[in-house]
DNA sequence: ATGATTGATTTTGTACACAATTTGCGTCAA
DNA sequence: TTGACGCAAATTGTGTACAAAATCAATCAT
């Protein structure tokens, strides 16, 4: 892989072959996710091949790879040779994503309210927990990520992962409208209160508490927004 | 740069530029995805790289950017080391599809129901009629093409893009869980009159009939499959 | 006869090289 | 000073070559 030449070639590629035994560009898919995810890569930022290539240890074979299916996920917009970068949602597209996890997530959480389990409403308080604590710490990245994986985690148990999948796409497109359209001001992403009355009501069997907490929770994170000013 | 080769492939290249400004192994992608959509590939279908690349006149690399997006589609499977295959969805992958596609079909023909326009339905029954006729005339091919496309003007037409593009997945995961599940007797897959009242509902403006005939035609669809025999 | 094993062929994964387009900068003229 | 023009550098698109893995077939042993 970082060595061109044939010995060295060689004894590195059995190597990868152990610890990366599936077809992996998949590495530096997941970690450009995370990063959009996480806001470090803001909306527009330009992805030059070559430049993630090093950085990353890989050929640009595997960075295109990954470009494929991050465009796939729309998280980044591929222009004819003029390259890759962050993708900047405009803002039909950003009222239509929280539109349609309206619908999505209402359905999840329905669902969810009439069939979950004790445990996984342990796990839902503790995750809210950590990410109330992040918060109050002043760890906003770590906030936000947990934030986006209670949304995450409750499509996951509601059990539908063909739901579970699409939400996870709109889920990650998200934080890019966020970051593009909210309020300089506002410090996190999802209250936590909502949060917190959310798991309550999915604790109690509430399908209908549920839905109106969510949809009402959804609301208010697009009300954060301000799609007045620019025209991405 | 310079060209001390040949005028002529500067030529070319240039008449390339004008056909195709777009960086496209795209071509490969939507011939591949119809041929799912139209059941041309069976589930299991083995992808061979460079058949394919001889087939379309381009090389593996295009192909193999053509599979990340296949990839993520889900229309087909990447096995490490072992090629690509037309995705074999399993039994609880085709249920959820189908609850999946009830949950936000749902939401799209209750709006649509709210705000068509006579022009919208005018194009909405001609996409009927074409059906229906060519399904009389034995043509199931081009009925089935047809029946999908019906499900993927209304996501259009009811002018979430967000939702259109997830809807559009799930429409086009559809013809494999049918190729693999459906009874070999069933002969259509969108029941012509379903389709035929689904479109009065919404004309009508009348939303809550538009979900309960979305819905019922749905589940007929799944009810025509057989879950029982083999697993895979 | 059946099963396992080894070797050759096929197929995929990845690195690399070249072509072509875009982009940025410097020069020149009005 | 400003604008356009043109060359050079950077970046992307694509084709090719080689290495690793898997598949298949024939052989050998039990």
């Amino acid at each position: 892989m970082r060595a061109p030449k044939s010995k060295m070639n060689a004894a590195v590629s059995r190597v990868g072959a152990v610890i990366a035994p599936i077809p992996l560009s998949d590495g530096v898919y997941e970690r450009i996710c995370e990063a959009v995810r996480d806001q470090r890569l803001p909306p527009g930022t330009k992805l030059k091949e070559v430049a993630l290539a090093e950085l990353f240890g890989v050929t640009r074979s595997a960075i295109r790879h990954a470009f494929a299916r991050l465009h796939a996920m729309k998280l980044i917009e591929l222009r004819p040779n003029r390259g890759a970068m962050v993708a900047s949602p405009s803002i039909a597209e950003s009222r239509d994503l929280f539109a349609a996890r309206r619908t999505i997530e209402s359905a999840i959480v329905d669902k969810l309210a009439r069939e979950i389990s004790k445990q996984q409403v342990k796990e839902l308080r503790a995750m809210a927990r950590r990410e109330d604590t992040a918060y109050r710490r002043g760890e906003m990245r770590v906030g936000l990520k947990l934030s986006v994986d209670v949304h995450r985690v409750l499509a996951a148990m509601a059990g539908n992962t063909v739901l579970a999948d699409v939400l996870d796409q709109l889920v990650s497109r998200t934080p890019l409208v966020l970051a593009a359209y909210r309020y300089a001001n506002r410090t996190n992403s999802c209250a936590n209160r909502d949060h917190a009355d959310l798991i309550d009501a999915i604790a109690a069997h509430d399908p209908d508490t549920a839905v109106r907490v969510m949809k009402c929770h959804l609301c208010n994170l697009e009300s954060q927004l301000d799609f007045a000013e620019d025209a991405p």
